[in-house]
DNA sequence: AATGAATGAGCCTTCATTCAT
DNA sequence: CATGAATGAAGGCTCATTCAT
């Protein structure tokens, strides 16, 4: 962080790193562009302008590109929700809807800035094999965690149902967030999300039915 | 050539349907557990104790049986929603409450029961080709449209919102069994899956929030 | 051939035989328009109606069937060259031009009236296998006797030239009907067949050169 | 890098261009040996001692090696006949047969030397495919055109007849050097291909005629 | 360090042939 | 005798990975 590094951060090493950056950069246009198996390390050097030969002295194979790839892209979204979103920086109930509201904007901005991000983890990475399907249910359960979190605490300040069943209430709000993610994929259009994400946060706060009076 | 036989169904024409039928069970089998990229035809074939040439004499190809085994799973879950679930079979609120404790059962049949068939529709489709993808939010559309047509139903009888956007709520609320049919993959365990299916349904009527005096 | 057969011949027996014979024909067919090897047996079944099993009872396997169909079309050509046409049927040049030009007009017949005879016979055949280019050249081999017959009883008869090199000028003009074929392969015209012949037999008697005085 | 190394040919570039060349010859002799058909990639493959993905890095797929193996057959033998020997290079009719006599070796020389030409000429390319007969009928056609040329000198001159048909008899011509390079195949003896040139000539150019006093 | 030529495991698919019905 | 379902050898082709330059 500082101007003089360390000795190993020499300009060759920052270049290395560089076009390592650029490689998983590549790899995430090819797999969310053509599929993870339809990829050939070919698309992903010829996109780069380099040798294919030179992919295999960044990455130890074509496995191993992807879970770069699929760990760069949880970092950015669990970045995303995390900043200035802690659980605790809130404690009336208002305060949290303008949280909720704040989150959804930023899942918003990653999902539907750019379609091949969803398209990539939820239709893409489960399909590649055993050990991928396993980490997008980790990254499901992270999920339900991070989220879990909000509502454990929301309950504890008592502006959220004390009887709330949390775990699988938050597993509740996840799915309606992936089926946000989901319809962006068919309709990317701002304004239709945008309400996508009204509907879902008055089944949280409003529920369905009709008001008894 | 009895009186009893249909014209139609001679007995070697029943051999072949159940033939057909077997293969594409197998191949539901291979393409759940191995993945549809990892499963190689022979595998189908093996699992049969047929020759693999045998398979083409009954599907194109590859890419031909796999959409038989996905259109074999949609109509599998459209019966299961339909059946005796008429959206206007109910007329009050607690009856409608009662219908969706029923759907939800049925899904959680058919997703439960067989973790294979979330597993191949949810994890392994969309991954095939893009072709496929667009069927899988082919898919999703469909399930929008059978749960508004519930919601719909609702709010005319005037026991759901009167201002519900009934396109994005069903959206929403399909997103929640999503998200159930996932937890089930990481925890089959059908107590586990009772009480996910029962905090979407108070996500639905209640919301998450505490109730104001 | 009388009308009363042998006991051989039951009315079982000639049905046998006639669809032994379109078997052949059919597979004719295909040969010349698909090419051999593009030739499926089930072609050749489909063509006639039977099931592709049938053909094994009258044919050991595919190259069985091709054997036949060149014998076929052998026997047709050779039969055509030598009806009617007896090398000692002619005792002057006169003569000897005009059933030059009777044999030219008789293969003109078969290899102009259906292109897939030359087609068969000149593309395809050679290119099967060993055994069968063998046969082709075999084939030539005969056509060049054929024709040596004749041009040898025009020089015991003084009215060929009597140093000619009887088989190599067979050969030859073989090779000029040869070309006649081919011709005809591109351009079916029967008039321009006709000045394809023309050319031929005057470069047999006339020769290229003009007439010295 | 040196002055003497034009910026083209790389050394790698010339060893690439090396194995295409030898790829060529490989295949050339598999088709001929064993013909198209029977001949597999992994057959030219081993018959250079590489793999067979290797052949993939020269040739898109089977049908265009053969593609390039005529193309380079007719490109030598178009050549043969071209090379010092011009249509307009005589003017007499006694050149005029030295000429023929001379392109008569040529093709002796290439058809003669190695029976496997004209076999995958001849009996092999046609029964390729529909595309492939084309080519060899637009061969024949071709050679007709380049002994029409010959002819078409010589009637200009005077030393061939002026009322020759000079585009059917270089077919009549033509079907004559099939025939000897036809008779090559049977008989590969020197001598005899002597002998078939020889009675090929007379033909041309005295008929078979008897000489009328 | 970068390159790309070489490699071969492995897969899909075809089709001639057999044989039970 | 006719049929066509079943078979599996065979072969074209791709592409991830290695390694000599």
């Amino acid at each position: 962080m500082t101007a003089q590094e360390s000795p190993r951060t020499t300009r060759a090493e920052r270049k290395k790193q560089e076009l390592r950056r650029e490689i998983i950069d590549a790899a995430f246009d090819c797999f969310a562009d053509l599929g993870y198996h339809a990829t050939g390390i070919s698309d992903i050097a010829t996109k780069l302008g380099i040798g294919h030969g030179t992919f295999y002295r960044y990455f130890q194979n074509k496995r191993d590109i992807v879970d770069h790839v699929i760990d760069d892209l949880v970092a950015r979204i669990v970045t995303a929700l995390t900043a200035e979103n802690a659980p605790d920086a809130v404690s009336t109930l208002d305060a949290y809807r303008e949280q909720t509201a704040r989150i959804g904007d930023a899942l918003a901005q990653i999902f539907g800035e750019d379609p091949r991000v969803p398209r990539l983890l939820l239709f893409e990475a489960a399909g590649i094999d055993k050990a991928m399907a396993a980490r997008v249910l980790d990254f499901f359960e992270l999920a339900t965690e991070l989220t879990a979190a909000y509502l454990s605490h929301g309950v504890e300040l008592g502006y959220l149902r004390a009887d709330l069943d949390i775990e699988n209430s938050a597993r509740a709000i996840n799915g309606m967030i992936l089926a946000s993610a989901i319809a962006s994929l068919r309709n990317p259009d701002p304004e239709e999300q945008r309400r996508v994400s009204e509907a879902v946060r008055r089944m949280m706060y409003d529920g369905i039915a009709a008001r008894r009076e």
